[in-house]
RNA sequence: AGAGAGGUGGCCGAGCGGUCGAAGGCGCGCGCCUGGAAAGUGCGUAUACGAAGCAAUUUGUAUCGAGGGUUCGAAUCCCUUCCUCUCUGCCA
């Protein structure tokens, strides 16, 4: 949610960036706000007046009282007159305040200077690029076709017991999904991070909290009667840990890292391109989560970025990093890079992970915020995927592929407890 | 799931219709005392939203799990709801 503070102190900076993501009606709708703020404010002060002037007449009524005076019929009258209109002056600054908040929760978070303009995956910059040479001359084919071929992950029997997008992984399949999970925990527990294993259904606030609800409401799962949801991300659980938290200083930075599955509806995302492991209903992801000052919150970034990369780069397969323009930014976003893997069996590159900065537009929705000195300042809060799992195995698997065996990266071995797949 | 007890500040804990944002203690911060420390002692120590001020700050309102209600006045009474503990049941 973006500071309303902020707003009324530079509403032009607002409209550019907010701009930048192709929103039309922004000004106005800020402008909007703006004046909402200034109804809600006066109403503030003349129902605090009126508070205070019932406060203070039944504290004279206790007092005449306890003084043994009778007389309080007239301050009893007075009292219920102010009662009346501070009722109805604290209904009509209710209602302005649901009005802003609904205007404001629908408002994307601003994007970092450092984003580019545009409105498609085509507006993305690619910062860099790593490439494996592939000197094999076999054909290479799609991980569905090796996944098929060497019996590692089983789709049909996923769809009769749950539905399309519910893979099931069988022996070396499943022990690889195992060995992925555990190098990233053990990788990111050298990088200090703290490792947490959260629930994976999240109740309403929660989802506020991180941004999905209201208004993404459509890309999780619910649990219809007891008004929970399936997270599509560690990030809603671990970073709502810290919701309504003042943190101290010292305390930071906060890194946290979990193993979870994920659940996402994915609904309408469902093409031709979309096979086997390129996109999943459930999926297994290792998730990093910061909690920073921000003035740390930038260098955390890239920090980050430096981790996922590192990670990748030792699975010796090919992948690029993205910048992502404003247009395909996320909705709570304010900075975000994508890592892709090269999946070469279907010559795709595939996301997965991306690493952003929300600064403070989450720790605004769930008031979390730090001690610096004597002031209380809103945190910055991030998070990126290190790793999502599928796209990788499906990197892997098209990478690694030669012929009638699978060789399985180097620093996975001692978690596979296996070199090689073979048929 | 049933029966009972309970949810008060960073923590413990008093208050059970009148000036209570809340005694007392612990913790923490600043000062005094000291050669230094301990002990002692003084002061301070929640959050949100307004108003005034460049600011330090001053000031109003709300908040005693959450949301409603009764009352001139609610931490205290009533209703709803969530959570915790104990016992019983069920169970990996």
């Amino acid at each position: 949610m973006i500071e309303l503070n902020e707003l009324r102190k530079n509403k032009e900076e607002f409209v550019l960036s907010l701009k930048k993501r192709g929103l039309k009606d922004i000004e106005d709708n800020l402008n909007k706000l703006i004046s909402l703020d200034d109804e809600r404010k006066s109403l503030k002060t003349s129902l605090d007046n009126l508070l205070a002037e019932s406060n203070k007449i039944a504290k004279e009524i206790g007092m005449k009282i306890k003084s043994g005076d009778k007389d309080i019929t007239d301050l009893k009258n007075k009292s219920t007159q102010i009662k009346e209109s501070s009722k109805s002056t604290e209904k009509e600054l209710k209602i302005k305040e649901e009005n802003i908040k609904n205007i404001l929760v629908n408002i994307p978070n601003t994007p970092d200077k450092k984003v580019p303009e545009g409105n498609s995956e085509d507006n993305n910059i690619e910062i860099l690029k790593h490439e494996v040479s592939l000197e094999r001359e076999i054909k290479l084919k799609p991980h569905w076709e090796i996944i098929r071929d060497f019996n590692l992950i089983d789709f049909d029997n996923g769809n009769k017991i749950t539905g399309a997008g519910f893979p099931i992984y069988i022996n070396k399949g499943a022990k690889l999904q195992r060995a992925l999970i555990n190098y990233f925990l053990d990788e990111a527990e050298k990088n200090e991070y703290i490792e947490i294993q959260p629930p994976i259904l999240i109740n309403e606030e929660s989802g506020f909290g991180t941004g999905q609800l209201p208004d993404k409401e459509g890309m999780m799962y619910k649990i219809e009667n007891e008004n929970l949801f399936m997270i599509p991300t560690a990030e809603v659980p671990i970073t709502n840990i810290y919701r309504k938290n003042i943190i101290n200083d010292s305390d930071l930075p906060i890194k946290n890292v979990a193993y979870t599955p994920c659940f996402r509806k994915e609904a309408g995302s469902w093409g031709a391109h979309v096979r086997g492991l390129n996109r999943l209903h459930q999926f297994d992801k290792v998730e990093i989560v910061h909690i920073e000052k921000q003035s740390d919150s930038e260098e955390a970034l890239e920090s980050m970025c430096n981790y996922v990369e590192s990670l990748i780069r030792s699975l010796n397969i090919s992948y690029r990093k993205l910048l992502l323009c404003a247009g395909d930014l996320g909705f709570a976003s304010s900075i975000t890079y994508d890592f892709e893997v090269y999946a070469p069996g279907q010559e795709r590159w595939l996301e997965c992970s991306s690493v952003s900065n929300f600064k403070t537009y989450q720790s605004n929705r769930m008031n979390l915020k730090i001690r610096e000195d004597k002031n209380k300042v809103l945190a910055h809060t991030l998070n990126g995927s290190a790793l999502a799992l599928p796209r990788i195995v499906a990197s892997i698997l098209e990478t690694h592929q030669n012929g009638n065996e699978i060789n399985i990266p180097e620093v996975l071995h001692s978690y596979t407890g296996f070199k090689k797949i073979s048929i």
